[in-house]
DNA sequence: AATATACGCAACCATTTGGTTTATCATAAT
DNA sequence: ATTATGATAAACCAAATGGTTGCGTATATT
C-alpha cells in the first residue's frame, strides 16, 4: 500500500477536503456535509491523508478536528521546483524559435 | 476513466518518466532501459501521460520521441498557489505561538 | 441510567490500476 | 523480398481503490 503525498492528492475528493480544511479545521461529519458521500467514506479519506501526514487530528471530546499540515504540502512544491527552472527560463520559446528556423531553412 | 494531471503524477514510475524527458525528449525503448519493466508497460504510461496532455509525441520514422509539455505542469503549480499563500505568511508560527500561550495559561 | 451523537473499524463489492504475455503493424536495414 | 526493429493494441491477471453497510465504542445530553 503506497502512501505518499502524490497518491493522496490524486483523488478529487481528497483535494477538495484539503482545500476545505486549509481554511479551517473541521470534523469528519462537518466535512461529509459538503459531499454526497457517507461519513465513513470521508473517514477513509481522512485516514489516507493522515497516513501520509498531510493532515493532523486534534481530538476534542467526542469530536475530531482535522487540520491541514501545510508543511507537507511543500513536498509537492519541492518536486515541482526542478520543472519550475525550465518554465521560468525561456527554454520553450527558444525551442519554438529554433524549430521555426529549421523549417525556414528546408 | 479519470485522466487528469494529479492522477498522472500519482504513479512514481510516471513521475520518473516526466523527470527523464524533462531533460531530453526520449523514445519509449530508451525510457524503458531506465526501468526494470517491459517496453509495453512504459508505452501504457506514455499513453496516460499523453491523454492528460503532460507529454507530446514527436514521430520520427519508426521511433517516437516523447517530449514534456511543461505548460501542463503549471496546472499543479496553479493548484498549489492557494496553499502557498498560507505557508508564505507566518500563520503557522502564529498558531504555534497561540497554543504555547494556551499551554502556559493552564 | 438511558439515549443520542461522533467516530472509526471490518467486511464486502465493483471498478480501476499497473503489470504481464501474445499478436499486429509500420518503418529500416540486409 | 526478407528480416529486424520500434512501437501500440488486446487479453489477461492480481492487487489497490473508493465506495457501501453494519457494528462497536467513547463522549455528551436528558
Amino acid at each position: 500500500m503506497r502512501r505518499d503525498v502524490f497518491q493522496a492528492i490524486a483523488d478529487p475528493t481528497r483535494r477538495a477536503i484539503i482545500a476545505l480544511i486549509a481554511i479551517q479545521a473541521m470534523s469528519p461529519s462537518a466535512i461529509a456535509d459538503h459531499f454526497s458521500m457517507s461519513r465513513q467514506a470521508i473517514s477513509k479519506h481522512m485516514k489516507i491523508l493522515t497516513e501520509c501526514e498531510l493532515i493532523r487530528a486534534d481530538h476534542q471530546g467526542r469530536e475530531i478536528y482535522y487540520q491541514l499540515e501545510i508543511e507537507k504540502m511543500k513536498d509537492i512544491d519541492k518536486w515541482l521546483e526542478q520543472f519550475r527552472k525550465v518554465w521560468e527560463t525561456s527554454f520553450n520559446q527558444l525551442d519554438d524559435l529554433l524549430s521555426t528556423i529549421k523549417q525556414q531553412n528546408k
